[in-house]
DNA sequence: AGCCAGGCTCTCG
DNA sequence: CGAGAGCATGGC
């Protein structure tokens, strides 16, 4: 089975799924050559696809191959899923016009045109993503989610590669706590991650969660152990893809917002909201364009990741 | 060698 | 409550 999918507004895809490779290797999303490569869960079953992508950035057109897919119920899934990967539900053209009257972000978003936040579409993948990369360098926690994804999900051979399933609840939630400290996960990550599996085996319904008020996903997630406010702002913004979500107390929002709206001083994390929520529904975007353009610029200075 | 990395929990005033 | 220590490990 074959899905077209036509994209409203600009899309870089180059520059969006960049996300997938900057730190390392996500055996889970594989961007190999002109191709992205995933496995969907639907209703507990694994069916993998293809995407390849055709067309200027303000003219793209996504094919998604799904190979031998036939059902309705699949093609749906695997389009929410595609929607959700390369961010085509961001409302772009609306952000650039409010971005225009902001002194950082003109200029940044003329650098950075077509790109689009990269949405988690499995709840779960995205908290583990989470809990592995507190604290820690990106690069070192890449290392660690790719080792956990290999031993615990499901292989598929793909063009000479191989993309992964993310495993399911009930695959982590037995997980042996020692054998994850050989991966060099920390006793405390090792057993966060197996307790939201369980949480999630014992009925938390994280689907279902996400689509709740921002407060209550605050409240359901924090609740959990392991899990901050650092996490549930993150689980709104790149799994839920709400628009009015400010992770301020993270470490590399607080320096681009130090950077671009500072003016040589330090903001605290409260600054930071109030300073966000000017840009209501697109605080979402905003801040992805600040971190990717401090990216930028670090890299063009010559500089490491 | 030592400090930092896109935090979180626990304890103690 | 708010501040501060402890956690574990790789990278520079």
């Amino acid at each position: 089975m074959n899905i077209q999918l036509s994209v409203d507004g600009p899309l870089d895809v180059a520059a969006t799924l960049a996300r997938y490779r900057l730190w390392g290797e996500d055996p889970a999303n594989r961007v190999v050559d002109d191709t992205f490569f995933r496995v969907a869960r639907i209703d507990g079953r694994l069916q993998p696809y293809a995407v390849r992508w055709r067309g200027g950035v303000d003219d793209m057109q996504l094919t998604v191959r799904v190979p031998g897919a036939h059902s309705a119920a699949v093609r749906s899934a695997v389009t929410a899923e595609v929607r959700k990967v390369f961010g085509l539900d961001f409302d772009l053209p609306a952000f650039y016009r409010m971005a225009k009257a902001d002194p950082a972000l003109a200029e940044i978003v003329e650098e950075l045109h077509g790109l689009r936040p990269t949405l988690t579409p499995n709840a779960l993948e995205m908290l583990v993503g989470s809990i592995t990369a507190q604290q820690v360098n990106l690069t070192f926690a890449f290392a660690l989610r790719g080792r956990l994804v290999r031993r615990y999900g499901t292989a598929f051979p793909i063009a000479e590669d191989t993309v992964y399933a993310f495993p399911d609840a009930a695959a982590l939630a037995a997980a042996d706590v020692t054998e994850l400290r050989t991966m060099q996960f920390s006793q405390r990550k090792a057993e966060y991650i197996r307790d939201v599996a369980r949480a999630v085996l014992g009925g938390l319904d994280l689907e279902v969660l996400a689509a709740t008020a921002d407060t209550s996903v605050i409240e359901r997630l924090t609740a959990l152990r392991g899990l901050g406010r650092w996490t549930a702002d993150w689980f709104l913004a790149r799994c839920a893809g709400r628009g009015d979500v400010c992770p301020a107390g993270d470490l590399a929002v607080r320096k681009a917002f130090d950077h671009y709206y500072g003016r040589g001083r330090t903001l605290s994390e409260a600054a930071i909201r109030r300073r966000a929520a000017r840009w209501g529904s697109h605080q979402n975007l905003a801040i992805h364009y600040l971190l990717a353009d401090m990216r930028r610029r670090r890299a063009a200075a010559g500089g490491g990741a």
